[in-house]
RNA sequence: GGGACGUUAGCUCAGUUGGUUAGAGUACUUCCUUGACAUGGAAGGGGUCACUGAUUCGAAUUCAGUACGUCCCACCA
């Protein structure tokens, strides 16, 4: 035996080296050539912080892809990177920067803070890219990028001036959800919903001269010195006589008109709104159709402002509780009740979101929406799985709204646009370009500079956008040589939660900067939980740490437990014991490794070794080796990887493992027949090469081990084999079937596996038998011989049409027999019975293909034949 | 309120255009530590395919409805 193989497969060193030698042999490295490109694109993990399981199962799935690609004849490439992640990270960085350094924003330059922010990324990014490293990637470490790259930055800018001179990017107030917490807008997207349960106050509001109130409800109290209007349904008559009246505002005593307008609903409550321009979008829209004043109650930071002249400078949540004792101390309060409502919270801070005006940048979406629609509807981009994110897809398109692109933070890139002392403004990259802008549009020379650059940054995702496009330089350097190979890519792998943060809007950048998709397929990851269908979280400490679980089980093994249960799209519950699996299958490897060591340097060349098990062992092996490799590519073309990779751990484990090495398996310490080594040896490497792509590390070790090589497994490529035949597989099935057949009669009879016993068969199969008997004699431990007539006092065993008969020196215990047969008898009963009703009736007969009724004819022959031998044998026993 | 998807063994899921008395992994039961592997081997039990109805010779599969679940979208104070 080879003492250098150990008990176990250890994956920690076998990685580390293996993957330092494919780095060094630069097999990730992709150029421009004449094989065609696939091209993937990683979905740049945010720079806040370290991978999750959702990343794992990402990378994974991109990984798989990728090699099998990169075997497969392509040019692959995979593109890593990261992304700054405005908000998030700046939101980190400034958390940290007061925990750790006790330093606040507000007493950092714009340049300081960059520095700490460029600090933050450099040590997060590298984090990220060391796991991605672990994990096992294949990506081209000669082309990461970032999206906050000089040259990216440039593409952003460069996109953003070419979008407003196009019309396409406008600047205006408007109504948008405000993170008092960061102190930034959001866009709608980056605003999630949640059920809370609040309050409900109805507040009376007296009419202006008379002793008659009016009750509305509202859930914000501290808005009420916003008011500006209170607003009736126009056909309700309880209010028609205050047509051309005013109303009190209580808390500030303002006077304001009652208005008429069908949007109130006269059901609802008692039937009348107060309306705060400010600070709802529904009555922002009141107030501009009905001319109404806006008064902003709320500072940037959420506090009260001047205007709302009471409660000035309470943080919002306070004010509500000051304004309700207030009114109920004026009697201005005549109920509260539960209510239970939506509120939206921000994505990255999670404060309560607040609709607020103000002058913000905005992308014209409708133009974007079309373009986007038109490449999924038209099958240019492929999803998958289809059914689930097509509609959700479409109805987002269709229903889209604009994008507000501007933040105020400084992480990220800043807005091009500049101003004069008077506000006017210009678009342009470079302070250069828009002084000459300003004379040329506005006829003023600024020169030397007095103009302002725009203090705000973009959206995150007004770079992510570009990803596929400009990682190849395209938006900078339209029509080079790698844009022209590379793009559009195959396919982006990514979670269904950003299909419109991100997956939509790089069709959208795709159709306009490449008039082409940016991908042929898109394929959504379900969410990953824990066991029990929780989401992964931080605070539930429910989510593992990669690098914990590469150490306990090597990453072949999580690479394996994560795909092992994850169907595309579907959400998936993780738990360790699937790596465990993962950690068995690759000791199992190991250990198929070290038996077939075991024959290196005992084959026998001269032929000496003729034993007759071992040419349809090898037959065999090879039809189902092509079956299963045309199997597994019908597999990736769906994006199956799941049941890929079940269809070649069963081919490894039940087909080779379990079967063929036992069949060609010499003795203790015998020779093999030379050629039978060879075939296996070119069986095993072949069945790495299948496994490679999910495995990659212990398949290119056991690879190397096998044989000497000059060659690696990594860029080894497929080849194809001939279609499987048939009947030798059907040979096959019925070799285990009978292997199976025995050895469960052995069991039921007592007979130990030493016990020595003759299997007889029945001479009329001999053809059939001819070529598996010596199989089924070994492995049953039986010798094996053919006999016209039932053997007395022998175990019958049924298979099918066949009958065997198992005989011992040892008594045989004819009650287990009987039992046995007559259960066997029972179920071909029930089943004739079946299959006699099918065809017992005309109209199956006269409507059904003729091909399933001959099948069913064949059924009810064999299951009489089965119940003939079954009753005969039960008669021998008597 | 609108929509999408799902419901198959204790658990997680396959099940291709309707056609063997429905499969896998895992868990469970029994037996086996000979000579690759107990991180293993052999054998086995376990499901009225959510429910109701329709179409059909035939339905886990098609259609309609119901229940339950998950997710997305929506400005009702």
């Amino acid at each position: 035996m080879n003492t250098t193989l150990s008990k176990n497969y250890e994956p920690g060193q076998v990685e580390e080296s293996w993957y330092a030698h494919w780095e060094q042999k630069g097999y990730f490295r992709s150029k421009p050539d004449g094989r065609p490109p696939f091209t993937v694109v990683i979905p740049p993990p945010n720079v806040t912080g370290v991978l999750h399981m959702g990343h794992t199962l990402n990378e994974t799935v991109q990984d798989v892809l990728v090699r099998h690609a990169r075997m497969s004849g392509f040019n692959a490439c995979w593109v890593p990177g990261s992304d700054h992640a405005s908000i998030a990270t700046e939101a980190k960085v400034v958390q940290m920067l007061e925990k750790e350094k006790g330093i606040k924003k507000s007493e950092l330059s714009r340049p300081e803070f960059m520095k700490y922010a460029f600090e933050w990324k450099e040590k997060y990014g590298g984090i990220i890219y060391h796991q991605i490293k672990k994990l096992g990637c294949s990506v081209d470490w000669d082309r990461v990028s970032f999206t906050m790259d000089d040259h990216y930055y440039a593409a952003v800018i460069k996109v953003f001036v070419d979008l407003y001179e196009k019309g396409l990017i406008y600047r205006g107030a408007r109504m948008i959800n405000w993170d008092p917490s960061a102190q930034t807008a959001l866009s709608d997207e980056e605003v999630e919903y949640r059920d809370i349960q609040g309050h409900l106050y109805y507040v009376r509001y007296q009419v202006t001269g008379t002793d008659e109130y009016i009750t509305i409800a509202t859930q914000r109290p501290e808005t009420i010195m916003g008011d500006t209007a209170v607003c009736v349904n126009p056909t309700d008559e309880r209010y028609a006589h205050l047509k051309g009246k005013t109303i009190i505002v209580p808390l500030v005593n303002r006077e304001v008109p009652i208005i008429f307008d069908e949007y109130v609903d006269p059901a609802f409550g008692t039937g009348a709104l107060k309306v705060t321009p400010a600070h709802d979008i529904n009555d922002y829209n009141l107030g501009l159709k009905h001319g109404l004043p806006t008064i902003d109650t709320l500072n940037a930071d959420g506090t009260l402002s001047a205007a709302a002249q009471v409660f000035v400078g309470m943080d919002r949540f306070e004010a509500r509780k000051a304004a309700v004792a207030q009114l109920r101390a004026e009697g201005s309060l005549v109920k509260e009740e539960e209510y239970s409502t939506r509120l939206g919270f921000s994505q990255r801070t999670n404060a309560v979101v607040e609709p607020r005006i103000s002058t913000q940048w905005f992308v014209q979406m409708r133009h974007f929406a079309d373009l986007a629609l038109e490449a999924v509807t038209s099958g240019e981009v492929k999803i998958h799985p289809e059914e689930r994110f097509l509609a959700t897809y479409k109805y987002w398109l269709e229903n889209i709204k604009d994008w507000c692109i501007s933040r105020q933070l400084w992480w990220g890139q800043r807005i091009p646009a500049w101003y004069d002392a008077d506000g006017k403004f210009v678009v342009a990259a470079t302070a250069d370009e828009a002084i000459a802008k300003f004379k040329e549009q506005h006829n003023i020379d600024h020169s030397p500079l007095t103009i302002r650059q725009d203090e705000d940054v973009l959206d995150t995702w007004f770079s992510s956008w570009l990803w596929p496009i400009e990682v190849f330089n395209g938006i900078t350097q339209p029509g080079n040589p790698d844009i022209n190979y590379y793009y559009p890519t195959n396919v982006l792998v990514t979670g269904q939660d950003i299909i419109f943060f991100w997956v939509a809007r790089m069709i959208m950048a795709g159709q306009e900067y490449k008039n082409q998709r940016p991908f042929e397929h898109v394929y959504f990851t379900g969410m990953v939980r824990d066991k029990q269908g929780r989401k992964m979280s931080k605070s539930l400490g429910n989510s593992p740490d990669l690098l914990d679980l590469i150490d306990r089980f090597g990453a072949d093994a999580v690479r394996f437990g994560i795909l092992i249960s994850s169907p595309a799209g579907n959400d998936l519950l993780f738990d360790d014991s699937s790596c465990e699996q993962g950690r068995n299958f690759n000791n199992k490897l190991w250990n198929a490794l070290k038996l077939v060591k075991m024959w290196e340097g005992r084959q026998a060349t001269d032929g000496s070794i003729a034993d007759s098990r071992l040419p349809f062992a090898v037959e065999w092996f090879g039809q189902r080796l092509a079956q299963v490799k045309a199997q597994v590519e019908d597999l990736y073309k769906g994006f199956r990887l799941s049941e890929a990779l079940k269809t070649v751990y069963s081919l490894i484990w039940d087909d080779f493992c379990s079967w063929y090495l036992e069949w060609v398996k010499p003795g203790f310490e015998q020779p093999i027949d030379n050629a039978v080594y060879a075939k296996t040896i070119e069986y095993f490497s072949e069945l790495m090469q299948l496994l490679h792509p999910f495995m990659p590390f212990i398949t290119e070790e056991i690879y190397h081990q096998l044989a000497e090589r000059t060659d690696d497994l990594c860029v080894k490529q497929f080849t194809k084999g001939a279609p499987a035949d048939a009947s030798v597989l059907a040979q096959g099935s019925l070799l285990q079937d009978a292997i199976s057949a025995l050895r469960d009669a052995r069991v039921k009879n007592n007979l130990k596996p030493k016990d020595p016993v003759t299997a007889s068969i029945q001479t009329d199969a001999r053809s059939q038998f001819a070529p598996i008997a010596a199989i089924l004699g070994k492995q049953v431990n039986a010798e094996v011989q053919f006999v016209d007539d039932a053997v007395p006092g022998a175990i019958t065993v049924v298979l099918g049409t066949q009958k065997f008969y198992l005989s011992s020196e040892q008594a045989v215990d004819t009650g287990v027999q009987k039992e046995q047969l007559l259960k066997d008898l029972e179920y071909h009963r029930g089943f004739l019975a079946s299959v006699e009703k099918k065809l017992g009736n005309e109209r199956f007969v006269a409507n059904a293909k003729p091909d399933v009724v001959d099948a069913e004819r064949k059924k009810k022959k064999d299951a009489e034949e089965k119940i003939e031998a079954i009753e005969k044998s039960l008669a021998l026993l008597g």
